[in-house]
DNA sequence: GTCTATACAGTGATAGAC
DNA sequence: GTCTATCACTGTATAGAC
């Protein structure tokens, strides 16, 4: 078959083979999972499949370039920084982090992404990179200008602006760790969702001056 | 061989079976790991192993059994705390759970134990109920008694004592993570050492009344 | 307790017909 | 782009000699 045929087409191949491969890598993780159990998923024969990835390994690397690329868009530039302060007090700017933890843990694709870096982290120094530099460095670097900011603007008290960006983000991480693990608890998410509030509350309440 | 011959004997052979599991499936994830692999490393042959495991999932719940009679011993009894608080100050007493944290990570066989737990912790509910409980659950109630004896003796703000448990737990269980993906980082140590006093010297200096 | 030998299902991947 | 057929190899586990 033509790649896409027809313009009501639904997802490609490469498309469903992604989509089963994010499901059950995140479920099992990577090495439990066979090529032929990926190409069941999907309803092809394992050789089909390599028409489409060369190898096992590319179809995890493809997985990963998603997220990262998702990741990017995920922040606002620094340079549009300054006009989101003024526009924003400390505490409505700081709870758009809550926003941004909502988006993220209700889009099933990037939990389940981020299932499969956490699980791959320790043998796998891509995945170990997307944690250590995209996520936890990326975000904190951001926060971090942040802070910075509103403290020059007197609106926090003045704290080292790292510290207070990681004593911001890491209960958030840890928080969306542990609603990833719940994956499937049904009522799970109000709750961490809840968690997330009344830590960004006490943090503000703290620190603002 | 009869078991532990000579009273100069080392290691038994399920001793270093475990080890040898314990280095490999931390580094590789327990999936990766055959045990043809476990084998080799021990110096014996598979079916010697199956003389002391009844199958690879065994060794692994045994790596459990101990990771969990190990974190029983970490905290001091409730009944004692009484006592502790009377002897510390607040300052003293939080600034022990650092000395906890070095205790734990500079005990290699703890630092692969937590690899290997939150490796699995997604596809193996056995590990996930470690995490959730054992280790999270357990913590956070303990210092939620804590805070809450600090409150009735004034010395800490009367916030939600479960809040403030999370507050200060979560930072130190995502720099311990931090720390053991970079397990092999010989500076690692020390840059995470540091940042775990600067969070506990910040939560403090927030909270004391 | 360790060995050799073996069973046998599952693994990632390729060749070549359609 | 999908299929059938097949490959060499690795997976966990067992039987039985020493």
């Amino acid at each position: 078959m033509a790649p896409r045929p027809t313009s009501t087409a639904g997802p490609s191949t490469k498309e469903r083979i992604l989509a089963a491969a994010l499901d059950l890598f995140s479920q099992r993780g990577y090495t439990a999972v066979s090529v032929r159990d990926l190409a069941r998923a999907v309803g092809i024969k394992e050789s089909s499949l390599y028409n489409h990835f060369s190898s096992k390994e590319e179809i995890l690397t493809t997985i990963y370039a998603n997220f990262r690329a998702g990741l990017q868009s995920s922040l606002p530039p620094v340079a549009a920084l300054d006009r989101l302060l003024e526009k924003y007090d400390p505490e409505t700017f700081l709870q758009q982090g809550f926003q941004l933890f909502q988006q993220n843990v209700s889009n099933p694709a990037i939990m389940q992404a981020w299932r499969i870096v956490h699980m791959e982290q320790y043998r796998d120094p891509v995945a170990q990179e997307i944690l250590l530099t995209e996520i936890y460095g990326r975000t904190v670097s951001f926060l971090e200008e942040v802070f910075r900011r509103l403290i020059a603007a007197g609106r926090v008290r003045p704290f080292d602006p790292q510290l207070l960006a990681v004593e911001y983000q890491y209960p958030v991480f840890a928080l969306m760790t542990e609603y990833a693990i719940r994956l499937t608890d049904e009522q799970g998410l109000a709750e961490v969702e809840q968690r997330v509030q009344a830590h960004i509350a006490f943090f503000i309440s703290l620190v603002r001056s």
